[in-house]
DNA sequence: AGGTTCATGTAACTCGTTACATGATTCA
DNA sequence: TGAATCATGTAACGAGTTACATGAACCT
């Protein structure tokens, strides 16, 4: 799975603009999926070259003029293969857990600064995603609910053990 | 957090050869971080110029010859600089939940062969890091119990998600 | 006055992956 | 006989990040 599979994905839900593909990475795919302006703008060319994607100018007025992109017959089919191929294993990079693997090499207070950080920062991101979930369960299809419902419980598991284990006396 | 920060902390630990490196990744750390051989013996002839490790030839009977590195000073200075960054953001990667969000698109035995085989996967990853953890656990600083905790913990809730949602009648 | 939102983009860079190459020994 | 384990490595490629640039309007 790279950036231009699930950018087709999305254009093919709805048509949009490279800022609002952005916009659905850090929300809707925020606890699966990373990119950035940097990937998507580049990916979306590029998509347009190959005719998986049209593009049409939209005026606005008081604000910048924007590009909205359409997939096209072609870049379904592509969207089609993307699908059929074989599932690539989860990949996981967390600088925390390697803190935690290494943490004898900190001080109690760092470790103890680090563990409330995180606690913090994941329940943010619970939170984000269970307002999500209530705002949009209703038009999620059963996967997606699935989904979301993957993502709550990753949180709420580790927010549980780092509440349980996570103080230094 | 980098390829040779993590490979500064394991030679840390203990003086190894890239081979036991790439083990270290493969098992102990495979709930939160990937490295191959690609990775790490170039990172560690980089370490070796910069001065970070030092290596020594072991000539073996019967197995090919291999280099034992070690951490220098600079190297150990190197390392707790590395800790004591910022901590960065938890990537995710999910390959699954992506053909999740976009389900709809697939038919009911391709999505009950995908789920099936998650479950599978994933009870697989978690019965190796449960045996792990049984293993090691005496031998491990509480945090990295904590680590260990986490990994499983995710794991098995995910699982509950998956079996209590994951049939398509 | 200054931050946020909307909106697009690129060039340089860094990092990691993939695919290849070698080769002896041990286990089934 | 053939797969797995131990053991090292590189070259080419691919993908994504970072840092930069631009600019109007709107909100506080």
């Amino acid at each position: 799975m790279k950036s231009e599979d699930v950018i087709l994905g999305i254009i093919n839900e709805n048509s949009r603009t490279g800022y609002e593909i952005v916009e659905v990475f850090k929300t809707i795919f925020s606890h699966f999926f990373d990119g950035s302006y940097g990937s998507v703008y580049p990916a979306l060319h590029k998509l347009e070259q190959q005719g998986m994607v049209t593009k049409q100018t939209v005026v606005q007025e008081g604000k910048p003029n924007k590009f909205v992109y359409s997939i096209t017959a072609q870049g379904k089919e592509q969207f089609k293969n993307y699908l059929k191929t074989s599932l690539q294993p989860e990949k996981v990079k967390s600088d925390f857990l390697m803190r935690m693997y290494f943490g004898e090499y900190l001080t109690k207070e760092e470790i103890q600064d680090i563990i409330s950080h995180e606690i913090r920062h994941k329940e943010a991101l619970l939170e984000q995603l269970n307002s999500n979930y209530d705002h949009w369960h209703s038009k999620m299809s059963r996967l997606q609910q699935v989904c979301y419902q993957i993502g709550i419980a990753r949180y709420q598991s580790e927010l549980q053990v780092l509440k349980e284990n996570g103080i230094i006396e």
